[in-house]
DNA sequence: CGTGCTTTTGAATAGTATCAAGGCCGGTGG
DNA sequence: CCACCGGCCTTGATACTATTCAAAAGCACG
């Protein structure tokens, strides 16, 4: 899925391939109206796509590529509280004066549409089934992010990059000859930042995982070798998994 | 606001005093058959609400009282996630065959309306204010477990214990007489339970901020008489702090 | 073929969790 | 009314884990 950085090659809304993108719930004719009036950006790897404490006058939907959303500490310890790829959404419907607390880039090459406020807000008034997804969608991630955040303040430093691997394959696991494989590169210090451990620690946990068998490594390529046994290692934490891993 | 444990006395919404309350965006027509079909049980202090691995059904509004929701580690260890109050809610939609990730318990005695999934959906569909509404409440939670995330990940353990504080405060605080009371009795275990800390660390951070005459402790009851120096403390997690809490 | 960044490893340091024991308070029953 | 009991609170010492600092090696880029 190539996106062009031309704008006028800015896709429409009724005819997106993207069939996981919420506003596919709205009618056709709310499709035309949100196609004509969205705009559309192409970034590139490493991109900001939201500035923390930036306004918020919108929401965004993701066309192509991958995204992280974070948020930063003082110094330049950053939290990756969310990962998200094509067909979910960025940032939220806020009312006037409100700014994003979290900051979003790009993993890799990644068009987003963007809708602003006020045509939204009329478009979830005409499309309850729309608007009614987007709770789902919120409801599901807060639950998610609930479970991470227990993670994050029980987990050992082992079990936290056991976590994050998994967390990675759900968002963009690819499966390769019965290898489930991460199809994204990322930094140790990125992988670190999803954990909520320094670069350092995750380094040794992956070598670690690594001579055990329990993943392999080459570079910035991550294959989980042995899916079951990490899930294992995560498994006390998940009382109800089925719930998060389906 | 005194709750009845007799099911007679239930209710009824379109008269109901809780303003906040969601269901208040339905029209008359469906707030009285909200009203009709929903049930309403009263819950002692300690009871819970939700059990962890429980069918979810439908979705529970706060009619009064106080409620944590929290995730149960391996052992004893959990981590509440959350805190809730008259008009708030707890639990959401889910589709069939979903079960709950969280358990929710009552701080003090309480009183919940339970409206069920179908009548719920039906509702949604029809009242398009309120599907977006608790959106935008569902999205406003997500940002705030967000922030969290990174704290628990990220903080030491005075700067939990002073956020857990601030978290308190903002959900139960209480003005009186030019200081900030949180208007409810913990157990030092639950304060711990929220900042994700031990139960002795959460006293000595307590004893300390009492030591630096940042708070005043009598047995249960904690009052903030430096605010501000406690914000101070975790303003650098915070940049955009006013979003948070205000 | 250098230069700069990321990655890796090691050792010292700081911080946190655990364990154990005593004190305090509230409730209960004599 | 008082003594006892049990649970919660508090404190100290210890063991453990994680963080930080420093330095070297590897890789990618020009």
């Amino acid at each position: 899925m190539k996106v062009s950085t031309n704008v006028k090659a800015l896709p429409v809304c009724e005819s997106c391939p993207v069939k996981e993108c919420f506003v596919k719930e709205c009618n056709v004719e709310w499709l035309i109206k949100l196609g004509q009036s969205k705009s559309f950006v192409s970034y590139k790897k490493g991109d900001n796509i939201i500035y923390e404490g930036q306004a918020v006058h919108g929401m965004y939907f993701i066309y192509s590529g991958k995204v992280k959303v974070l948020t930063s500490g003082y110094d330049d310890k950053k939290q990756t509280v969310r990962l998200a790829k094509s067909g979910e959404i960025l940032g939220h419907m806020g009312y006037s004066g409100e700014f994003y607390p979290i900051g979003a880039s790009a993993l890799e090459d990644s068009g987003i549409c963007f809708v602003e406020n006020e045509l939204l807000y009329n478009a979830f008034m005409n499309n309850p089934k729309f608007t009614f997804l987007l709770m789902m969608y919120y409801s599901r991630e807060l639950r998610k992010t609930e479970s991470r955040m227990k993670g994050l303040a029980q987990m050992t430093v082992m079990e936290k990059v056991a976590d994050a691997l998994i967390l990675l394959n759900n968002a963009f696991g690819k499966t390769i000859q019965n290898n489930k494989l991460i199809d994204v590169k990322l930094e140790r210090k990125e992988i670190a930042d999803i954990a909520g451990i320094n670069p350092e620690q995750a380094i040794r946990a992956l070598s670690d995982f690594k001579k055990q068998g329990l993943i392999g490594i080459s570079r910035k390529v991550i294959i989980l070798k042995q899916y079951d046994r990490l899930i294992d290692i995560i498994r006390p934490y998940y009382h109800n998994i089925h719930v998060f891993y389906s």
